[in-house]
DNA sequence: CGGCGGATTGAGTGCTCTCAACAGGAGTGG
DNA sequence: CCACTCCTGTTGAGAGCACTCAATCCGCCG
């Protein structure tokens, strides 16, 4: 972590997470306050950091509290590839618990609260804990699903498929956590960001978008979105 | 399991996979007869079957001890994406261990024999013994990073860099395995697989293929690949 | 010999990219 | 308050990589 993008903020003892905008469904909340007797630190970042980059080598672990991140990879000639948007509640990658080096970077989107563990320790609590165990390998099979999905969708999927279902799935997973009102939803995403998530260029999503606006599929603006018919965003999802 | 591709072979009790064409690093290593206990079941299919259906239920974990098979998943109009390729030595998913059903088929590219765990008789073994454990996580946190490495290719890299890399990888996945002889290795993919792993059509792969051929960085004959210069199909690897 | 799976090749198409210009909004400094 | 820059998104024109369609070929096998 670099100490300039980082504000340390309190230390505390024994309730983990209780910061988070989310509680419900993710790794923090099975860190429950009566069981856990974790060091844990809270820290914020600004948007658009590189709190870590890929090859650093990590003694922690990383829950994020509020706000939006990613992990990247970036090629030598500059082009960048998303591998996945970081939610309020997720793990920073399950696999950070077992290796000290990622192959990824992690960027911020916006400004981030995120919530710090110390690896060993919470890798004695996996074993002593078959409800920690548990719920880590939850996540474990979860990411790789979605990455699945994410391959399946770059190798066969059209321009517009993916971008539908990249909105759909995040839509999803901020709905399970509470924080989708009505179809509408915080969308910090330039499109930029799409661009990098599913593979194609910032003029080419520009264009999708832009079609599914005429088509009255979703609504973006002021940094939010609205899905106007999610049975026919579903279509052009699973469509050729 | 279809029961019809299935050809049982015999039950053994304490001598963990000892069928296996390969003995080191794999899941299968880690299960020494020392300390095991396991029940396993060895079982041979043929060529071009799906011994297991997306979405099927299961009650055992299996590992490839010899041939090649894929993880794959079929969209509605008949497109496929080949999300991994199994070869000797591989725990078909690590992701079985803790769900009962799977996103993807697995469909037999050679004849296979393999080696069946009870789910259940693992998980417990997996809390007992730290070494298993500590192997499972090894290849979890592998099955990642060869999907993310996998997206990135799709997302980011042109039709001769994702097959270059294919290739590599597999040749350096067969060469842990000691399956790899001089620069040459058993080669049993169509262009059809190689088109469904990186998302391209067979005709596209067979242009590229037969470039590398004149430009002299492989040759493809009778099942068998050889790599002529693995500095410059490194370099189509990492070019644009 | 015919049939089948697989590979090759050509011609034409089209989805997505590149390049480039421009517009609007937010923030900054004078 | 205005000029300026940066960031982001939009739009047009043209190009190219990979696709589709289709014909052909080859080796293998019953």
């Amino acid at each position: 972590m670099n100490a300039l993008t980082v504000k340390p903020t309190e230390r505390t003892n024994g309730s983990p997470c209780d910061k988070c905008r989310v509680r419900a469904s993710n790794f923090c909340g099975a860190l429950k306050p009566e069981r856990t007797s974790l060091t844990q630190v809270h820290q914020s970042i600004l948007a658009r950091r590189t709190p870590y980059q890929a090859g650093e080598e990590t003694e922690d672990v990383h829950v994020i509290c509020d706000g939006w991140a990613a992990c990247t990879v970036r090629l030598s000639d500059g082009r960048r590839q998303i591998l996945s948007f970081l939610l309020p509640g997720d793990l920073v990658s399950a696999s950070a618990l077992f290796k000290t080096r990622q192959l990824f970077s992690v960027q911020t989107l916006t400004d981030i609260r995120y919530c710090k563990f110390s690896r060993s320790e919470l890798q004695k609590k996996l074993m002593e804990e078959p409800q920690v165990f548990e719920e880590l390998m939850k996540i474990c099979v979860a990411e790789k699903d979605q990455a699945d999905q994410l391959i399946v969708s770059l190798g066969r999927r059209s321009a517009a498929a993916r971008i539908a279902r990249l909105i759909i799935l995040l839509m999803e997973r901020l709905s399970a956590r509470g924080l989708v009102r009505g179809q509408a939803f915080d969308f910090p995403l330039r499109q930029q960001h799409i661009a990098d998530a599913v593979g194609l260029t910032t003029v080419h999503v520009s264009r999708v978008i832009n079609m599914f606006r005429k088509a009255e599929l979703i609504d973006i603006a002021q940094r939010q979105i609205k899905i106007i018919s999610l049975r026919e965003l579903q279509r052009v999802a699973d469509a050729r």
